[in-house]
DNA sequence: TCATGTGAAAGTTTTCACAGCA
DNA sequence: TGCTGTGAAAACTTTCACATGA
């Protein structure tokens, strides 16, 4: 989809399974079979028109509507998320800042007013907010999930560093800031061993019990795309069997 | 590794694969044969001892070593991260905050000084810093990350909206806090497309091209450990072949 | 006796390669 | 001719089920 809206905002009028995909740093065929689940939107020999191809992605995506959302907690990051004009290119609009703090009603923050907990209930169902953000303390979400859902929201991005209890029906997903600096520090680590495995190149090497530093991930041409998420392979540190 | 901890905390002293699956959410067969690559760390019949088991799998995802982090841009998201307890509590140490403008310089986010980004080489060989973050606005990271990694820097978290460009050898994650609404939006769509088949159940549906509504995610049991990334299924919305 | 560790089976995803159509 | 759409093959992941050992 980044790929695309970057080729639709320089005009480009169709384009190829081949050119979208090294683009998205994808395999071809791939990407072709993806799309070829969601219908047959290409001309052979010609490609896919690129703007027919954003809008039946956006509209599979859910992209097409707008989605009032709320943040509770405006602290650092609560502000921070206010402000992210990511939100608001991408469908999502902030339709409340929520805090519990009685000094920061009514103060604005990303041009808009703060508005106090008590309030919580009202402002959702008036907004009709189905998609609420969590950005308070680790203390309070859980009880403000419970808030939230009970005024009618089914999904919460969880910021707060808890596991939140939820019924069945609603959505959470928890981005937890320092597993990104996790994975991370996991390839580092490697690179470190590769280094010294490198140096030590047919020497006695001490293994503890375990297969520590002798299983590598190959370290393999990386390209533009593979930043979608970033380390040198998956998601998840994987460790080769031997 | 989270499920490891919390049994710790509690001073359990050794637990099964069954149950560490069933407080992970896993299969406990796919987590014996994980723990098989890393070593025969369990004892047969009995289980795995806690402690030592928190300590091999620390020791492979490279979480017993104390990372020094960078992290340049200190608005709204640098100050949150700055502040975020979890980067410490898992191993990271802020080693320096760097901002680029003068006024910022020597004014004290989350207990450190922040410093001029005139000093940023300094800062970082001086302090060995191998991972930065970048939270500074879209124009400034390429920039930023190529200075970083002129200075030593090998690993890199870009909270900015933009796609760097880095020589190999060099990891970037990205985080775009909008992604992960578009995926609970992406899931939303998908409740409410739930909802309306089962209101016209039997009815003459109109499809229009593709199998847009048509193909369902399961909705199945959610499991606490679910919430590791969040959506019913897995981190990409699926689309299923007809 | 009980739970690990692991071959083998089942299931899923990705890639190949080419028929078919504009 | 050129590129899509897709069966079939290959690669990879997950689960089963049981021999093995504390």
């Amino acid at each position: 989809m980044r790929a695309l809206t970057a080729l639709s905002e320089r005009s480009v009028p169709t384009v190829s399974s081949e050119e979208l995909a090294a683009a998205a740093g994808v395999n071809s065929a791939k990407l072709r079979k993806d799309f070829s689940y969601l219908g047959s939107y290409g001309t052979r020999g010609v490609g896919y028109d690129v703007e027919y191809l954003v809008y039946q992605i956006s509209r599979e995506l859910g992209l097409t509507q707008d989605w009032p959302v709320v943040i509770v907690g405006i602290g650092n990051l609560g502000a921070a998320l206010a402000n992210y004009g990511g939100f608001s290119a991408r469908g999502f609009r902030v339709a409340a800042l929520i805090d519990a703090d009685p000094a920061m009603a009514g103060k604005p923050v990303a041009g808009m007013p703060v508005q106090h907990t008590d309030d919580l209930e009202k402002i959702i169902s008036e907004n009709g907010v189905s998609i609420g953000v969590i950005a308070t303390p680790a203390g309070a979400a859980q009880q403000v999930s419970e808030r939230l859902i009970a005024a009618g929201v089914t999904s919460i991005l969880n910021f707060a560093p808890t596991v939140l209890s939820v019924p069945e029906g609603v959505d959470v997903r928890k981005v937890d800031l320092s597993i990104e600096l996790q994975i991370l520090a996991f390839h580092e680590q490697r690179k470190a061993g590769e280094e010294a495995a490198a140096a030590a190149a047919g020497g006695s090497s001490s293994v503890g019990g375990a297969a520590a530093a002798a299983a590598v991930v190959p370290p393999a041409g990386r390209t533009a795309a593979e930043q979608r998420k970033g380390g040198p392979e998956g998601d998840v540190p994987a460790v080769m069997p031997a």
